[in-house]
DNA sequence: GCGGATCAC
DNA sequence: TATGGTGATCCGC
């Protein structure tokens, strides 16, 4: 490189890498890289530059950038802090890592499988002139690209005019939305030949257990995995990559790693994992996004392997980093079992629309009211209703804002859902806006739980003992039901609510703050007396328990990420940053 | 319960 | 000229 005359157009803002990496997008970074990806990210902030996209990301970048000096102060207070021996933190790390060790499954078999950039795949059935091209599927934002686009540095949720400007001759194929449900459903009913438990995680992907079909037609992961794909591809003439591992964690990023059209079986043997972690970069694992990446590496963490060598401090910042999620990471663990979705297990259903920027009254109202119409027809068709509506509005300069109001009656209609929807709105104006939505929770179904047998609906509070397993949710909903604007249902909204099925690690606990020999429990953070036999004990319940909320956590592996305290809450924002434009 | 934020697809 | 929609979860308050 030449560093008298760079060959960027000199621009007055000192664009950080971290800047310029963001402004690749989300997708940049997480599967195979091109090679030149410097260059390209280059060109996807220079075509940026300027915009108002541009500038929020910059200042989100900034805001990261702030919270990553916090977090580095405080490191370097609680490392520096003499009281802390460092040894013995890493002494206890050791004994939890150990304890998780022996708690791994090796006995079930997991595949994850993701057809190869799926809504281009279809196209080209569509239209086999595609074949061999550099094309991509969406209007304003691509959903997913060729993999000719991709040698270009295209990317799904990347916007139209930049990867125009990185591959001029891209073609643009707009969706076909009835073709890809039809063809996911085909290959959902396929691969649920193999595990009618199977569990689908978006339309192109999803996770079986394959350990019962392997042992009852005598055949092996890679021959059964085989058979799937081949049976997806005669059938559908789609190419469908898979990963086999002993855990959904693993498996999901297995499946990537021979992609397009190939398999990855990792050995199911503790020490071949580890290995295989050991150099897996941190953004590989999912739940693991462009923000923790960044907080992970700013504490020196790239890689799985990784996390074993900063275990102490991690282990000191437990609250901001996740200590045992982490930990569990590093080993290779994660969920062994595979459950289909349950409809109860629903919590919201929204929309949500983006348009030219909008600063008259009126018209943003009559958005709202399309927002209203949309919503009322899908919470129809789904048979849902709820009682919290959360109001969502983008200003034109891409900033985000939600407000919520909770009611005691249950909406479903869109004059109701208007009436909430304005009142939120209403004292937030004036503002320029290029987004809203509104989203319903605390929802109930409406639907009855045999939808064969109409006239069971009415005994369904006292019927908790029948076929129903899974009624659980929905009776204790029944108990606290607020009065029902609607006919059918109950004979008596009875008591009082029930306490709800959420189970905390007990934060609350106030322990003598003078006690000198006592170290924080990295699972449930209780101050925990540092002798070993006590340590001990404690850590065993501790890791049981924690055991049984990971299985929860992680009983729907598509919908339940394990993600979260990688991020304190650092600034927080004027609620009214109003803007003209 | 509310609002901001992260993440996946 | 120009950067999506749906749903979940977590944290701090």
């Amino acid at each position: 490189m030449n560093n008298r005359h760079p060959q960027v157009p000199l621009n007055a803002s000192q664009e950080t890498a971290s800047l310029v990496k963001r402004l690749a997008g989300p997708s940049t970074g997480k599967a195979g890289l091109a090679k030149d990806q410097e260059d390209i990210n280059r060109i996807i902030a220079d075509v940026s530059k300027g915009s108002k996209f541009y500038e929020n990301e910059k200042k989100k970048d900034k805001e990261l950038t702030k919270k990553i000096e916090h977090i580095l102060h405080l490191r370097d207070e609680l490392t520096k802090n003499s009281g802390v021996d460092l040894e013995k933190i890493e002494a206890n790390v050791d004994q939890i890592l150990h304890k998780l060790e022996c708690q791994r499954d090796l006995s079930q078999t997991i595949v994850h499988f993701d057809l190869d950039s799926f809504f281009a795949s279809v196209e080209v059935l569509n239209d086999p002139t595609l074949a061999g091209k550099p094309f991509a599927v969406g209007h304003t934002v691509l959903s997913t690209a060729s993999y000719e686009a991709r040698k270009y540095g295209v990317r799904s949720g990347m916007a139209t005019f930049i990867a125009k400007k990185l591959c001029p001759e891209l073609i643009m194929v707009s969706h076909g939305m009835s073709d890809y449900s039809e063809m996911s459903h085909k290959v959902m009913a396929i691969c649920n030949r193999y595990d009618p438990q199977m569990c689908p995680a978006g339309c192109d992907e999803g996770y079986l257990n394959i350990t019962a079909y392997c042992a009852e037609h005598d055949m092996n992961a890679d021959a059964c995995v085989e058979h799937l794909r081949s049976a997806v591809f005669t059938e559908t003439k789609l190419t469908v990559s898979a990963g086999i591992a002993p855990n959904t964690m693993l498996a999901k990023i297995c499946s990537d790693k021979n992609k397009p059209n190939g398999q990855f079986h990792l050995p199911f043997q503790s020490e071949a994992i580890k290995s295989f972690m050991h150099d897996l970069p941190i953004r590989r694992v999912p739940g693991i996004g462009r923000v923790s990446e960044r907080l992970l590496e700013s504490i020196g963490i790239k890689t799985c392997g990784d996390i074993y060598t900063y275990r102490a401090t991690l282990s000191l910042m437990d609250k901001q980093f996740g200590l045992l999620h982490l930990l569990r990471t590093h080993l290779g663990l994660g969920s062994t079992s595979v459950q289909p979705p349950q409809r109860e297990e629903r919590k919201s259903i929204g929309a949500e629309r983006t348009f030219p920027p909008l600063g008259d009254k009126q018209k943003i109202i009559e958005k709202l009211q399309e927002i209203c119409a949309e919503l009322e027809s899908d919470m129809e068709e789904t048979q849902w209703t709820g009682r919290t509506i959360t109001l969502k509005y983008k200003l034109s300069t891409f900033e985000v804002f939600t407000r919520a109001k909770s009611s005691n009656r249950w909406i479903s209609r869109k004059e109701d859902l208007f009436a909430v929807g304005h009142e939120l709105l209403l004292p937030e104006l004036p503002l320029t806006l290029r987004l809203i939505g509104l989203r319903v929770t605390k929802l109930k179904d409406l639907r009855g739980p045999d939808p064969s047998i109409g006239i069971k609906r009415f005994f369904d509070a006292a019927d908790s003992s029948s076929s129903n397993k899974k009624q659980k949710v929905s009776a204790s909903e029944t108990a606290q039901d607020p009065p029902e604007p609607e006919i059918s249902e109950n004979t008596k909204p009875t008591s009082k609510p029930t306490s709800f099925r959420k189970e905390k690690p007990e934060s609350k606990s106030r322990q003598s703050p003078l006690e000198r020999e006592t170290h924080a429990c990295p699972v449930c953070l209780k101050q925990v007396p540092t002798e070993n036999d006590a340590f001990n004990a404690h850590l065993d319940s501790c890791l049981s328990r924690g055991a049984i909320r990971q299985a929860q956590a992680e009983a729907s592996p598509s919908s339940k990420q394990a993600q979260g305290n990688l991020l304190e809450r650092w600034t927080k924002m004027a609620p009214n940053s109003k803007k003209k434009t």
